[in-house]
DNA sequence: CTTTAGGCCTGACGGC
DNA sequence: TGCCGTCAGGCCTAAA
């Protein structure tokens, strides 16, 4: 579900309600597993431990500690809430961190494709962060940057951008957006793209994302903010999600292939 | 090393 | 109304 600037919008909205320097006082486990079982005990351990700050790396948000760093992946249907102290739970809310001054999130997550987990100080690198890649919106991505991640790719330019072991964070929507904004064709092999066209491509990734995030990212059926808000950019989309339709910029029919089993949205004018 | 298929889950939607 | 198949913003794992 939420992609990059999903997850900065939480971020954000999380910082917003669990200022620095709260101390997390409690977890109730309503279930002891997501995705992956939980990992109950370490967790515990984090009681008693003050909030440094909250944090997006990639489409992870990390609440960082001064013990070390619990951290949150939404999966496709993930979302962090403020709950308030007497306020029922719903089905899906299956974790609750409570904070000092009676602040508390839950998580929600009906498919429960998302996950939490923690590295403490000292502990080695995290298997499922080890291998992330740069981040889209940091200085070092760029044209070549991309050039090099390319080269010898035969998977097609879309599954390239979708690895999160080069660019961390893209998601199925925005590869497809920058895809179409920047004039390739999804399903083209990675390292037969035309090195003029990467530094198109690596700078419409950047300008979708922070439209996005200005927008408050896209809503397109579950994501919400940690204050139940939709996002808005799902209007700007030009190709997602608008197969048949036609192309708004040449008027072709929108198609929509699969590739490496994701849908791909695009227009077979404006892509080549 | 690479790439692909299957699997994890629930819920919404369309066709019959 | 209800049942069934398909699909969904992610990504790990095993297999080829």
């Amino acid at each position: 579900m939420p992609e990059l600037p999903e997850v900065e919008n939480v971020c954000r909205g999380l910082s917003e309600i669990l200022p620095a320097g709260l101390t997390l006082e409690s977890i109730e486990f309503r279930r002891k597993d997501l995705r992956f079982k939980l990992p109950i005990k370490q967790l515990i351990g984090y009681c008693g431990a003050r909030l440094i700050l909250v944090r997006r790396r990639a489409k992870f948000i990390f609440f960082e500690f001064d013990r070390g760093i619990v951290f949150s992946h939404l999966g496709m249907t993930g979302q962090w809430r403020k709950h308030e102290l007497a306020a029922p739970f719903l089905v899906h809310d299956h974790l609750v961190l409570k904070f000092s001054g009676d602040l508390q999130i839950v998580y929600r997550d009906p498919r429960r494709f998302g996950f939490l987990d923690c590295i403490s100080r000292g502990a080695a690198p995290h298997k499922l962060l080890k291998n992330l890649g740069i981040e889209p919106l940091s200085e070092e991505f760029s044209g070549e940057f991309l050039a090099k991640f390319f080269k010898n790719k035969k998977a097609s330019v879309k599954s390239a951008l979708l690895d999160q072991r080069g660019v961390a964070g893209l998601g199925n929507i925005y590869v497809c957006e920058a895809l179409f904004r920047s004039g390739i064709r999804p399903q083209k092999m990675a390292k037969k793209v035309r090195p003029d066209k990467l530094s198109g491509l690596a700078s419409e990734i950047k300008k979708i994302l922070k439209a996005s995030i200005e927008s408050g990212g896209s809503s397109i059926r579950d994501y919400r903010n940690s204050r139940g808000q939709a996002g808005s950019f799902q209007d700007q989309h030009l190709v997602y999600g608008r197969e048949g339709q036609l192309c708004l910029i040449c008027h072709s029919l929108i198609k929509n292939i699969r590739l490496s089993g994701r849908s791909s949205f695009w227009c077979p004018t404006c892509q080549l």
